[in-house]
This record gives C-alpha cells, sequence and structure tokens, in this order.
RNA sequence: CGGGAUGUAGCGCAGUUUGGUAGCGCACCUCGCUUGGGACGAGGGGGUCGCACGUUCGAAUCGUGUCAUCCCGACCA
C-alpha cells in the first residue's frame, strides 16, 4: 500500500472530546471518527486492526469446536417477550417500531434469538452439544456513552451460546472457552486476568471476566486479587474475611440517647467517642420502584449489585432524600438522613419495605442504630430484644483491600481493569422459558443447559492501544496491527533511496507481509512522526546511509533504531511475521 | 434523570463583555524553496457562526426556545 493513497488523516492534535489515551490516539491516528455520540466510524486502518482480531478470535473460536453463524440486528419483541426481559431488560435496549407500528429492538446481545434457532434445529440430545457464534454490531443505549471505542452504544462483539444436555457438558465447554479465550487475548498481545464476576442482565449463575489489567481511569471495574492464590474477582462479586475489629460495645443496657447533627456515620463515631465497626448503618434504596433497606456495619459499604440479587431486582438506586422523607412521614417518624433505623418502617407507597442485613452485623453486639428519631441513635442495642434481626442475612457487602483472601487469608489487592471478555454459565434460563427443548435418550423432553461467551471486538482493540503506547503514538502487537512494516524512504526523489525502498517493500509483500512505502514528498520529519503515532510495529528507514549500503531498523514497540543491509531488515520482518 | 460547560472551515481555537462587511494556527490547492523528527515564503479554495423564533436600521454577539456534544454526579444515612 501507498502512503500516498492510504486513507488516513493524522492530526496536529489531540481532540477536544476525548478523555482516555486509546480514544485520544484512535481519533489522532486516525482510526476512527465519532459519527454521534458513542457511534464511531471505523476507518480503514481501523477496520484492518478489527479484522485481525475478528480473525484470531474464529481460529481460536473454531479450533474449539464452534460454529460461526450470523444473526440479524434487528429483533422482534415477540421473542423478547417469551423470555421476559422486554419487561425488564430497561433502557439500554434501543426499541423502535416498523412501519406496521410492530415493535422491534436493536441487538444487544443474541440469548433470544439463538435460543429459538436452537429449538427450531436440536431435536434430539443426539446433536448436542453445540456451539454456535457470531461477530457482529451489537447496539446498547448506554445511560452514558464515554471513552471512545471502550464504552460506545454501537460496538463489535463476539458472541457464542453452547447447548448441553447436563451441567457437566455446560461446565466442560465452559472450560474449554476459558483456554480458548486465554489464547486468544495473548494472541492478540494482552495481559489478561480471567476473573470471578457477577452475571448481571443477562442472568445465570457461574461466570467470569477476563480483564485488561490497568492503571488508569480507562479501567472501569475494580478487581481484587491475592499475590498468595489464584483468587481474583470483580469487585460486584469479590468476597473476602473481615480483619479484626470491635463489635461489641461497652453499653450494659439499651437505651435511646441524643446524639445531635450526626448526619454521616463519622460524626456519629466522634460523638459516642467509638468506632464505625459498633455502628448499624441502614440505607435506604429503590429497586424497581420498591423501598429496601441494607443493614450494614458502619464502616462498611454496601455493593449495590450484590443488593440487586439478594432481592431480585434489576435496577437499584439509593433513595432520594425526598423519598426518605416521605416514608418517613407514612410511617408515623420524624427523621432523616442519619437517624434512620430499620424498626418499625414498614411501608412505602404501595409497598411492603424489604429489610435486608449483610452478614457483617449478625453477630454485633450492645451496637449502635437509628431509631427514626431525629439527632437520636440506640445504643447498647442487640439483635431480636431491640430490634429484629431481618428475615434476609447475605452478603452484600463491597469488599476492599486490606481484608483477607477467602481461599488463602492473604490480604487482598485491588487494581483497575478493562473487560475485554466474559464467560456465563446460563443454565435454563432462557430454554425454559422460551420452551426451548429436545429429547433425551428415555424420550422425555429437557431444556438445554446453555452457556453464553462474549468478547468485545472492538473494546479489545481499544484496550491494546491502552496497554501499548508511548507519547509519540500507538504501539500495536504484531499480531493485530493494522500494517506489519512501513518502509519509508527519506526522500522521494532520491532515486537510489527510491529504488531501494521498492525493492524492499517488493520483497516483504512477496512474502507475505503487510506492508506500507512512506511514498509521500514530505519532509522525514512528518512521515516519522505519522510513522509513530499510526504504531507501525516495524519502520525500515532508507536515508543517506543507504551509500554505504545500510538501511535503519526500528522496532516500534523498542524505540530504537540500527542500522542493517536492507535483506536482513526484510528477513527480520518476515520472521517475526511468520512466527504469529 | 440532576448539575456544569461548550457549539464559529476537516481539526484546534479567538471574536460575543460594549451589536456595525467572519478571523487565526494546522490541514487542503498552486508556485518557489527545502528534505533525518510535524520547515519557510507568496498566492488561493473552503463557514447560511448548531437550529428556530424574537429585539434591532443592522445579530456570531442581546432575549426566548430547541437540538447536539462533553464533563461531573447518580450523594454510603
Amino acid at each position: 500500500m501507498k502512503m500516498s493513497k492510504l486513507f488516513v488523516q493524522t492530526l496536529r492534535e489531540f481532540p477536544s472530546d476525548a478523555e482516555v489515551i486509546s480514544h485520544k490516539m484512535l481519533v489522532r491516528a486516525g482510526y476512527i471518527r465519532k459519527l454521534t455520540s458513542g457511534v464511531y466510524n471505523y476507518l480503514p486502518l481501523m477496520w484492518r486492526v478489527l479484522k485481525k482480531i475478528e480473525n484470531i478470535v474464529r481460529e481460536e473460536m473454531d479450533n474449539a469446536g464452534a460454529q460461526e453463524l450470523l444473526m440479524p440486528f434487528v429483533q422482534p419483541k415477540e421473542l423478547w417477550e417469551e423470555s421476559g426481559r422486554w419487561e425488564v431488560y430497561g433502557k439500554e435496549l434501543m426499541r423502535l417500531r416498523d412501519r406496521h407500528n410492530r415493535e422491534m429492538c436493536l441487538g444487544p446481545t443474541h440469548e433470544e434469538i439463538i435460543t429459538s434457532i436452537a429449538r427450531d434445529g436440536l431435536k434430539s440430545y443426539k446433536q448436542l452439544p453445540v456451539n454456535l457464534y457470531q461477530i457482529q454490531s451489537k447496539f446498547r443505549d448506554e445511560v452514558r456513552p464515554r471513552f471512545g471505542l471502550l464504552r460506545g452504544r454501537e460496538f463489535i462483539m463476539k458472541d457464542a451460546y453452547s447447548f448441553d444436555v447436563s451441567q457437566e457438558g455446560l461446565e466442560k465447554e465452559y472450560e474449554n472457552m476459558a483456554q480458548a479465550y486465554t489464547r486468544i487475548f495473548k494472541r492478540c498481545g494482552l495481559n489478561t486476568k480471567m476473573v470471578q464476576s457477577d452475571s448481571g442482565a443477562i442472568g445465570g449463575s457461574v461466570s467470569h471476566e477476563f480483564m485488561v489489567i490497568t492503571d488508569t481511569d480507562a479501567g472501569e471495574n475494580d478487581v481484587f486479587y491475592c499475590d498468595g492464590c489464584d483468587y481474583s474477582a470483580n469487585s460486584n462479586h469479590a468476597v473476602s474475611r473481615l480483619v479484626d475489629a470491635k463489635t461489641a460495645g461497652d453499653w450494659t443496657k439499651s437505651e435511646i440517647v441524643d446524639t445531635p447533627n450526626t448526619h454521616s456515620i463519622e460524626e456519629l463515631c466522634e460523638f459516642l467517642n467509638i468506632p464505625a465497626s459498633l455502628i448499624v448503618k441502614t440505607l435506604v434504596y429503590i429497586v424497581d420502584k420498591k423501598p429496601v433497606l441494607a443493614l450494614i456495619r458502619g464502616d462498611k459499604q454496601v455493593e449495590e449489585t450484590k443488593l440487586l440479587n439478594a432481592v431480585g431486582g434489576v435496577e437499584i438506586r439509593i433513595a432520594t432524600p425526598g423519598e426518605i422523607e416521605e416514608m418517613m412521614e407514612l410511617n408515623g417518624f420524624e427523621a432523616e438522613k442519619g437517624f434512620i433505623g430499620p424498626k418499625g418502617l414498614n411501608k412505602y407507597g404501595e409497598y411492603e419495605v424489604t429489610v435486608i442485613a449483610d452478614e457483617t452485623v449478625k453477630d454485633l453486639k450492645n451496637f449502635v442504630i437509628g431509631v427514626n428519631q431525629k439527632d437520636k441513635h440506640g445504643v447498647g442495642y442487640n439483635w431480636d430484644g431491640d430490634v429484629q434481626l431481618p428475615e434476609i442475612v447475605t452478603d452484600i457487602r463491597l469488599a476492599e483491600a486490606g481484608e483477607l483472601c477467602p481461599q488463602c487469608g492473604q490480604p487482598l489487592k485491588v487494581t483497575r481493569g478493562i473487560e475485554v471478555g466474559n464467560i456465563f454459565q446460563l443454565g435454563t434460563k432462557y430454554s425454559k422459558p422460551m420452551n426451548a427443548v429436545y429429547l433425551d435418550q428415555n424420550g422425555k423432553t429437557q431444556p438445554y443447559v446453555m452457556g453464553c461467551y462474549g468478547i468485545g471486538i472492538s473494546r479489545t482493540a481499544a484496550a491494546a492501544v491502552e496497554a501499548h503506547y508511548d507519547e509519540h503514538g500507538i504501539k500495536w502487537p504484531l499480531a493485530i496491527a493494522p500494517y506489519h512494516a512501513v518502509v519509508i524512504p527519506v526522500s522521494t526523489k532520491d532515486e537510489q533511496q527510491m529504488k531501494t525502498a521498492n525493492d524492499i517493500y517488493e520483497t516483504l509483500k512477496k512474502h507475505g507481509a503487510e506492508v506500507v512505502i512512506d511514498d509521500r514528498d514530505e519532509r522525514a520529519g512528518v512521515k516519522f512522526k505519522d510513522a509513530d503515532l499510526i504504531g507501525f510495529p516495524y519502520q525500515i528507514i532508507v536515508g543517506k546511509s543507504i551509500a554505504e549500503g545500510n538501511v535503519e531498523f526500528k522496532v516500534r514497540e523498542k524505540d530504537e533504531k540500527t542500522a542493517m543491509k536492507p535483506e536482513e531488515a526484510a528477513e527480520i520482518v518476515i520472521t517475526a511475521i511468520n512466527a504469529l
């Protein structure tokens, strides 16, 4: 490819609306252009990168025994009603109507469609197991798209779905996919960590995410991990053992005491001169319009996803001060933020109040708790005597770095991660409601045991940039770079330079290298800057030293130039791409 | 959804306070000169100033509305 004809416009400056490195770099280097919020054009360079990643994914999926197909991007409401998700998916699901006023949606994921395909085609246990996948654009109408390709509304995803006759079969395929994913990301030049995670709106029980570990804002997930063993988990799923804390108060009887202006845990601790671990704090959440009280030890925080799962809801948010006031009034109290307690709070609007306690409060003795009276708290309280321990006691706590690993007891650490892949054990979550069944050996009807496995193709590309760049531009891993190499004749007017450059260019092409020759009549600096910015893994510079028979060879990753013969440089590139 | 900010040429921005013929840098085209880390000179093309309505002799500039984009927060009792 001639640089003069390559469709790429590099910019002198970073775009003003980009925050994270991958977004800035990909726009500036001419890979992507925003069409509208969260929606990007993939320009030729970007498309080459995406195709590289797709092909790695294809090879590994096919090798793992999966079969590729392609499902429609637009989906009918009816299937989503069958699974029950039309009601619960929320605003992320982009809904629209056709000319006949029939309701449709843009596919955010394809469980419903694949399940309908499977039930039409897979009638017998003899046909199972099967794993089907596609690579396709998805659309999720994110609340707040950001970070360029990392959290777009439209993005490219590989989604695979497995159908088995048993949980054992599913687990085997799950492991098979986990191994395929590990190979895929390794081939893409990414170090990933496979972490336990919550299964979210997709549903199911067991799930893991593949995270590219980063220390930047681009990592939207907190990942807890242990150096002592292999434990690692997304914060929405991480569990930990507590470090010792004071959990029994010194009060000898329970009473209500004045605690003026103690709106926060800190203020209350200071006023009573106690550690936060002696307080039961009560948080008011609204889950799908219904009120939920969450009780947790004062020094700990609620993990909203865990709470949501404990209640079995879809959408969760903290209650507003107005809602809290309303609830107080309705139950005959006059209290505000800082003084709320579970006792006597029974209803809100048309709903009963659900109370959920975190495990941390169960064993507290002589503790402090809100009693729904302004400027007062109960002290020396105990469960069941002074206040009822809720029926539901479970883990709704956000783990913290420094707490102990649930497996081996060493202190947990935390880092940030970009989720590039995930694997779920769905079980019969979709096959049952959608009546997707096969006949077993006994002629009996059974629902498929399903799994699903996603990889964000476009996000993987962006994550690769986050992991490989410097102040001059991108440093693509060879396997996913848009081109393997660029040949730069410093002066296009110098016949010897041009001839050598062309010879190298032709040689490389002949050996299967994807290569660009920078034939532009530009000054050397311009070409060097563009080459670094675009991120060609190898640069072969043909300049004055060609008089001594030498070119300069630069490995972008290492960022240093070495003089050598043209054929040596070509040899290095060819050897490298043959090793891919 | 709430709060904040911004919309002026492909990109980055000035001009808006105080209304009076739309500017700068980069990019693009032509010529010259230059050719090892985003040169220089001269000339040139490109914008209904997000959109609508209003005020005014006159609106990028003032007012109202609207749309879009970006950031922050979705308030840990």
